[in-house]
DNA sequence: TCCACTTTGGCAACGCTGTTGCGAAACTGC
DNA sequence: GCAGTTTCGCAACAGCGTTGCCAAAGTGGA
């Protein structure tokens, strides 16, 4: 029987690794939320829950390990001040990409998801897998060179659909030659790293869901409105990605039955309706359909939040804002409605986190935790 | 600083008593899916991922709990034959409630979720809350009369909205008198039971999960078409409830936009468009509104399976189940649907199992466990 | 009939987890 | 200067699942 069931079953015994790695994710986690900040071991020992004692022994692996550091010591309030400890963001790095339809995006974050290093180039997605890979691989190994330590892996993101735990492609729309390209695979083997891959909209959330942008078990709806539109959920504090990575298809909900018809072989879907006004130059419209679709949304999963994104969506930020927010407030029960704060690098910045969020203990529900070499098990 | 840390942080961690409740919780949830052919220390070892060694431990404890019996042998596959161990129904009892705008019914059932005892009677739930809760109270005493063992709890369901968690009633839909109402404490009071309250959709589909209608951590939509049209979501194994309870307003969802005006206030909600065509006596139309609702939810939530249900629907079964079963082969990506199989008794069994799931590990995501009393650290 | 093999499951020792008890360090306030 | 408070570590501890080992009880081949 294998000493750390990671992998085996579909509702998994937890084994004393389970737990301490859990709990090490837990505190590194709060560690990267605490920024620039730190936080002592007392406050993490009363926001986790667990005894000081158990804290310590915990934050002095991570010490071990390079991933936390001491910081000075804080103001006394009324006894011994409290030493401050921080993450150590320079202890390993991930890359993060972007693959959109037309442009390449490439960074590299530090574990605090810092930016060190950002390329972006145009690329034709429809040019082949090997063209393709080419350029990314390129723009990798230029981006790469500024790592100075440990690099954890690369996260790619592109449109949908695909599957994101084995890492192949479906039949990303627009560009059917791509069905059944085992893309995660093929490009761990061009870059020599552990390669994640997961839709656009999923990893713009989770990059969302690092920034803080909810609390840690909070959920929120991001919508993407670019050359489609499409929508990353988080609900209890993970990304919600369904059993087939399918989660998300905001753009094909039907919202004028029978309306005009759409590529999809639908007729009325939100994104036909949303992408002919945005074609007329109608904003307030496009901005309206958004917003009932967003009410849809709100209504249906009790969300925290929307957030909006994506390029067309960009262009026009405050006045989609204000549209959706005009919606929601008559009819989503005063959700608010916010810009995304990292503009068009939404994507790429969620992608580089698809590597990290396993090391904060923020995967997809009941994903236990894939520890930081040196934090595990002797 | 607590020793079990339950009620504690947002993302708490994790100690060695919450890893054993939670390990415990597992095989009990298992050996309750396993039914009367009941499971060995084998099996349950390899579908936790645990030990057998861990295993043979858990059980003896569930066993000297009262929990689980061993009950004779099976057939030797080439070795020992294994020892069947089988969950222990009589152990415990728990008491479901289902107040609906014109009936309640009371069900009493046991740790498998077979019924013992099931009242049904008429109830006008505008009538006042003392004039309701004795009828419940009422009702409650003549159940709990067949009760031999532990009674753990009462579970209550009823429409929303309503707040899950404190068990506070808000402005339940026709009925505004209930509006800030704290019916779990009240009832608590009454019945000297702890009380769980819920939305019937909830119960309804927390009930279907126990069923085991999908695997461990698959997910499901149930659809309440009865004098309203609600849903229940289970996502990744744990019913959804959203931030506020608020989750699973399925029939205000609008499908056409600028329709008809809805009660509710928005136009082209999905539950005017329904009702409205049931009575016009329209089911096929009313099916294929129902099921242009699912396939948006199907792609939103990308779920395994549509599970229908509610006094409306059942009375059409089939007819609503081919009018949905067209509409999402079409474009839902094949996922199946199909009947609820506890028929009018979905919700008020449900409600039972609001008690119950804790037991086995059901609960909410990332909700820790209620451990029995006995199983749990001396 | 015997023996090798497989499978199930328990006993005892073990390593590791977080916890508890206790004390040192370092600051505030009287 | 002393009491009180807060932070944090050392050492001993209880309890978790794991490992090593063995007994029990079947199958199947010689």
């Amino acid at each position: 029987m294998a000493p750390v069931n990671r992998t085996s079953p579909a509702t998994p015994g937890a084994n004393l690794t389970a737990l301490r790695d859990h709990n090490t994710a837990l505190v590194l986690g709060l560690l990267r939320d605490a920024g620039p900040e730190g936080a002592s071991r007392a406050e993490l020992a009363a926001r986790t829950g667990l005894t000081p004692q158990a804290v310590s022994k915990i934050t002095a692996r991570l010490r071990a390990a390079g991933l936390a550091a001491e910081a000075g010591r804080r103001a006394s309030t009324g006894g011994k001040p409290p030493t401050v400890l921080r993450l150590v963001p320079d202890a390993a790095h991930a890359v993060g990409v972007h693959l959109d339809r037309d442009a390449l995006t490439v960074t590299l974050v530090d574990l605090s998801g810092a930016e060190t290093a950002t390329r972006t180039s145009p690329l034709d997605l429809g040019a082949g897998a090997e063209t393709v890979l080419d350029a990314v691989t390129a723009e990798v190994a230029q981006v790469r060179a500024a790592a100075g330590s440990a690099l954890l892996g690369a996260g790619v993101a592109l449109p949908g659909p695909l599957d994101h735990r084995t890492g192949v492609l479906h039949r990303v729309t627009g560009f059917p030659q791509w069905d059944g390209f085992p893309l995660r695979d093929a490009l761990a083997g061009r870059l020599g790293l552990p390669v994640v891959v997961d839709k656009d909209t999923n990893a713009a959330a989770l990059g969302l869901v690092l920034r803080r942008c909810v609390g840690p078990a909070g959920s929120f709806a991001y919508l993407h409105l670019g050359t489609g539109l499409g929508a990353g959920l988080v609900l209890g504090g993970a990304v919600h990605r369904g059993a087939r990575t399918g989660a998300g298809e905001f753009g094909h909900q039907v919202l004028l039955l029978d309306g005009p018809p759409c590529p999809c072989g639908n007729r009325g879907c939100i994104e036909v309706l949303c992408l002919d006004a945005v074609a007329r130059g109608d904003i307030a419209e496009a901005a309206r359909l958004l917003g009932t679709g967003a009410a849809n949304l709100v209504r249906l999963l009790d969300v925290d939040l929307v957030l909006l994104g994506g390029g067309t969506l960009l262009r026009d930020a405050a006045a989609y804002a204000g549209g959706v927010r005009d919606v929601l407030g008559d009819t989503g029960g005063g959700v608010p409605v916010a810009v995304t704060p990292a503009g068009d690098r939404t994507v790429v910045e969620g992608a580089a986190e698809l590597v990290l969020a396993s090391l904060f203990g923020r995967e997809s529900r009941g994903g236990l935790t894939h520890p930081f070499p040196g934090t595990s098990r002797p």
